[in-house]
RNA sequence: GGUCCCAUCGUCUAGUGGCCUAGGACAUCACCCUCUCAAGGUGGAGGCACGGGUUCGAAUCCCGUUGGGACUGCCA
């Protein structure tokens, strides 16, 4: 029995941000290293001001797409704020707190250029009676240090005499982060705190609220093991921002990145595998996963190396696999979750599952996301190709030899034994009569079909496509207006 | 400004005093393969921020400098 009890806590103030995946991946791995240990969901959703309905149902969405279950959950802190009265309650009978009707400006103007500490502690003393406009504040500590046993980084000192009285209540009543997330976790009893290292300045103001909780109220319970996570950064080296940054998990999501792969790669963010595999399944996250390996340095978020790896992911699927995956991408009336934004290039009736099925593999080894697939495979179903200019132009528009060449293909694919082999020979043999390689000859029939220079292989589509449905093309191809 | 954190190729990292003329991955360059594009294969270039110590020996330990970051809310 370890007794192990971590919490996920987010706050639903926008999409689901790719550094919130993280930290849920890892209170989520290490929840999973027991056999008992207890992963729990905490809507941290007290600030009525930017929190919306709607990001509750993407922090959900996402857990599940990730394949991160919850033990315990989704609590939410709007729940406990009867809890949050009572401790502070506790705390004001024990003479933690006190009042203090000072606004931002009269402590700002205090201070003057001096802005060494947060707030000086000028109510400290004043004996103030609860008015309109007083809040509640903690009185710190004044002597010795308050030393942080962090998992990652081991062991940080606080002076106290640097740790200003904090509110923790407005004027209103209403308790406040710092006194509302300690309640929380004293509540749902947990082991662990692991979040990211924007919260360590934070931890000592949260070990003295646990602490003075331990002595007013019925209950003690040991300060949890706290770890904090390397930030996660962008190309300026800033945390990164939901403002500026492309940081969305569900943007990934929509773009074709598999759940597996983002979560391997999300691991590699301030963590690393023995040895030189990179690429490791979940059962081995799991099993090797250890706070204390854990980078100390803020990491960047490198989305060419994620989609690197997700290449090698979709390689790994098995051709039904793959077929699967692709479904929101290709025909998204068939599933029950789709990419926002994307549609495909053609309708359901155009479509042809059959026909999509023996295409796959074609492309299954060229795309690294499967939100490319519909733009790689548009020829095989929509009525007349997508046709990129440069490309006409180059191999067919102002090539006399193209022209040429397209005519000859017309005429001995009338009546050829319709398969890739035939195909490929017969397309060399047509170039040879012009003196062209291969590369050459193909490419005035593959702009022709696809409407582009570059996709999959052009034989085992054209044996895929049929006799007439090429000769159409190909003729077409040749109607076109030279622009 | 104060407090705290951090510092190995462009990027993510391995490295826990000798195995390091610093390993891997992405990106990049060259070549091979090849019906295009990818994928794959082979090879190349590229890094211990700086300065002092400690030690027979330092990327690894200590101090300082420089640089970056977080926090510093009656937000979470």
């Amino acid at each position: 029995m370890s007794g192990l009890r971590v919490r996920f806590a987010p706050s639903p103030t926008g999409f689901f941000h790719v550094g919130s995946a993280r930290t849920g991946l890892f209170n989520w791995l290490i929840a999973r290293q027991q056999p008992d240990g207890v992963f729990i969901l905490r809507i941290e959703d007290t600030d009525a001001d930017r929190n919306r309905e709607e990001w509750v149902g993407g922090i959900l969405d996402a857990l599940a797409w990730l394949g991160l279950n919850v033990d315990e959950g989704p609590f939410r802190q709007s729940d406990n704020v009867m809890a949050h009265a009572v401790s502070l309650e506790q705390l004001m009978a024990g003479g933690y707190l006190y009042y203090c009707d000072c606004t931002v400006e009269d402590v700002a103007a205090r201070k003057g250029t001096d802005k060494t500490p947060g707030y000086d502690g000028f109510c400290r003393d004043r004996g103030l009676q609860r008015g309109p406009h007083t809040a509640l504040r903690f009185r710190t500590i004044d002597e010795g240090q308050t030393i942080v046993h962090d998992a990652v980084r081991g062991a940080v000192e606080f002076a106290n005499a640097t740790i200003d009285d904090f509110v923790v209540a407005r004027s209103s009543g209403i308790v406040l982060y710092h006194l509302a997330n300690v309640s929380d976790d004293r509540k749902d009893r947990i082991t662990h705190v692991i979040r990211g290292e924007d919260h360590l300045s934070n931890t000592p103001k949260q070990m003295m609220l646990w602490e003075a909780l331990n002595d007013v109220s019925d209950t003690r319970l040991p300060v949890p093991i706290y770890a904090h996570l390397p930030l996660l950064v962008n190309e300026q080296r800033k945390k990164l921002s939901k403002r500026k940054d492309p940081v969305s998990t569900e943007s990934f999501r929509d773009q074709g990145y598999l759940s597996a792969t983002f979560v391997n790669y999300l691991a590699l963010m301030g963590w690393s595998p023995h040895g030189d595999q990179e690429k490791v399944p979940r059962s081995t996250l799991i099993e090797e996963f250890r706070l204390e390996n854990v980078s100390h340095s803020p990491a960047f978020f490198d989305v060419k190396k994620m989609t690197h790896m997700n290449g090698e992911y979709i390689r790994d699927l098995t051709p039904e696999e793959f077929v699967g995956a692709c479904a929101p991408w290709v025909c998204p009336w068939t599933t029950q979750w789709r990419p926002t934004d994307r549609e495909p290039l053609w309708s359901e009736e155009q479509f042809d599952p059959a026909l999509f099925t023996l295409v796959a593999p074609l492309i299954q080894e060229r795309v690294a996301t499967l939100g490319e697939v519909p733009a790689m495979i548009g020829f095989f179903f929509l009525d007349a190709p997508d046709m990129d200019d440069a490309a006409f132009d180059k191999a067919i528009g102002g090539d006399p030899l193209g022209r040429t060449l397209l005519v000859d293909a017309i005429e001995r694919f009338a009546d050829l034994e319709w398969n890739a082999a035939t195909l490929h020979q017969a397309t060399i043999e047509l170039g040879e009569s012009m003196e062209l390689p291969l590369r050459k000859a193909q490419a005035p029939i593959r702009c022709a079909v696809t409407g582009s220079l570059v996709g999959p292989p052009l034989f085992e589509s054209l044996e895929l496509l049929g006799r007439d449905r090429t000769l159409v093309l190909l003729r077409d191809a040749l109607a076109r207006p030279i622009t």
